[in-house]
RNA sequence: GUCUCGUUAGCUCAGCUGGUAGAGCACGUCACUUUUAAUGAUGUGGCCGAUGGUUCGAAUCCAUCACGGGACACCA
């Protein structure tokens, strides 16, 4: 059972102490009138004052007790709620008769919930302070806190339980808070250039739009299968038929493969979709959202991240075919010849698997030479038709797509193109897909005759991208691990859980 | 999926070439009315990740498994 621990029953019976005392444990009776931060910051006058402190002002203020240092007859803590952390001083004389002793130095300790009043001084040491006159506990923590000092270092730890790794890492607050203006940020950018904010499904009878496996599951009263949407292209294509010019959602995806520092099985990402413009209008539109991003960040244009240093003010913008032999360093005389291709990466003692065509072996050698080199914001432009079934071919070139793709610090940012939208062509490309399907390639795009329906009314010529918000946050945090820029990341069950799973069954 | 490192008290960690468990923090008791990881004294606290094996004897050696970190492979 959870409460077995000694030292967690040892609280409970403190919780128990209190009741029979006629204290409430759990008190929602919080008078707080003020944050921490604005305590601070509204007290930052007393340095000045007489005696160095003002009896005449009065504050109450709450939080959680971090660090608790008992001196006889006085005490001091150190309480921190959402927005920062306070010195309090507290002393026998100026709590009523016996609560000091009895209450205060017995059972409150570091972990509870407390709420304090008094007035502002500065302490001997000079650090801001509260005198506190009334002490009131308002939730009885019974589980102890991690060491004070290390705190829970401990990954597995801090991921399973992140609520311990918030309590104890301020930090880690901070990262979430970047996370949640990137979204928000990202959101009113796209407002104020027109585009509307829409909600697809998440439950598809075709998992379509990428290339990926889905998840499944069921419909009961249909008595249908369901797949987890792995992406939302071809709802938000439906709606560019129906004739909104400028169409966004911001939300979860769900694939179903690996998991590792950089792929979690949901994670969110941004799509947009804009009619009567090209992928050339993406690209200038995607350099403006980085400036605004940076610009409402405040963060500097060159920014680290881990060993490297990204310049966001050095947006490159190359072909593929051409950063092969720039970038990548591959013989340019090579890059449209597959024979030579697969000869080339073999003497490079890589793995080529049988039977790709021209784009995807060209496809292998960019990732294999080129993507790694890309630290400053790189958009890779003009890919192979075979690697891009959803984009639009190039009016002079049919080989290749109007399509980039945005690279940063060496890792696939943003995905973007001029969409497809020759219903006939299309349905080409979708029976080229399930061909690859069929010949075991079980990541190949399904076919979806609605969609090839839908266009078939016509689409206006629209350009689409796709942005992953996880991987951007985690280059805008300097984090190196997706798991680090998700508050509950997927984590394998423990031993007992899987138990207790299967017993249900 | 492969390789590699790790898993010991609530937390952070010691524990050698095998002899049956240690520290700090936290918690209990005592002292202390301006401390800063407060201090001093003293005490409680362990299925040493799980299961097998070797051995008179395993936290320690070996095997398998589970979970986690890192690297590589695939994907966003």
């Amino acid at each position: 059972m959870v409460f077995e621990n000694k030292f967690i029953q040892q609280r409970i019976e403190k919780a128990e102490f209190l009741r029979n005392a006629g204290i409430n444990p759990y008190s929602n009776d919080s008078k707080r009138n003020t944050s921490i931060e604005k305590y601070i910051y509204v007290n930052s006058d007393i340095q000045e004052k007489e005696n160095k402190r003002d009896e005449r002002r009065h504050y109450t203020i709450s939080g959680r007790i971090k660090l608790f240092r008992i001196m006889g007859k006085a005490s001091f803590l150190q309480i921190e709620d959402e927005s920062g952390v306070l010195q309090v001083y507290i002393t026998r004389d100026n709590l009523p008769e016996g609560f000091y002793n009895d209450i205060f130095k017995k059972i409150i300790e570091v972990g509870d919930i407390v709420e304090v009043s008094g007035y502002p001084f500065i302490t001997g040491k000079g650090e801001l302070s509260l005198h506190t006159s009334e002490f009131k506990l308002l939730t009885k923590a019974i589980a102890p806190l991690p060491e004070k000092f290390h705190g829970v270092t401990d990954k597995e730890i801090r991921y399973r339980k992140r609520y311990l790794d918030l309590i104890m890492n301020s930090d880690v607050r901070k990262t979430f808070k970047i996370r949640s203006k990137v979204i928000s940020l990202t959101r009113r950018f796209f407002e104020d250039k027109g585009f509307l904010e829409v909600e697809t499904p998440m439950m598809h009878p075709i998992a379509g739009g990428a290339n990926a496996k889905p998840f499944v599951t069921h419909h009961n009263a249909l008595g249908i299968d369901r797949y987890l949407r792995i992406a939302p292209e071809l709802y938000l294509k439906r709606l560019i038929v129906g004739g909104f010019e400028a169409v966004f959602e911001i939300n979860r995806n769900f694939r179903n493969e690996g998991m590792d520092a950089t792929h979690n099985p949901e994670f969110t990402s941004i799509e947009f979709y804009w009619a009567y413009k090209t992928y050339k209008d993406l690209i200038e539109i995607t350099k403006e959202y980085f400036k605004y991003l940076f610009d409402h960040l405040n963060l500097p244009t060159i920014l680290p991240y881990g060993e490297i240093e990204v310049n966001f003010k050095n947006f490159q913008e190359i072909p593929l075919i051409e950063s092969l032999s720039s970038i990548g360093g591959v013989p340019s005389e090579i890059v449209y010849d597959k024979e030579k291709i697969v000869e080339f990466l073999k003497s490079k003692n890589l793995t080529v698997k049988p039977g790709l065509n021209l784009g995807q072996l060209q496809g292998e050698l960019f990732d294999e030479f080129v993507e790694d080199k890309l630290i400053d914001p790189t958009f890779i432009t003009e890919y192979p038709v075979e690697i891009s079934p959803l984009a639009r071919r190039s009016d002079e070139n049919p080989e290749i797509t109007e399509r980039f793709e945005l690279f940063i610090a060496g890792r696939e940012i943003a995905n973007a193109f001029s969409e497809l939208n020759d219903p006939v062509d299309q349905l080409g490309r979708f029976q080229g897909q399930m061909a690859a399907k069929e010949s075991g390639d079980d990541e190949a795009h399904e076919m979806d005759a609605d969609f090839i329906e839908a266009l078939s009314y016509g689409m206006a010529p629209t350009a689409g991208q796709g942005i992953g918000i996880d991987r951007l946050v985690m280059l805008l945090t300097n984090e190196h691990s997706i798991r680090d820029v998700l508050l509950f990341p997927a984590m394998k069950p423990i031993h007992n859980e899987e138990q207790n799973q299967e017993e249900e069954v």
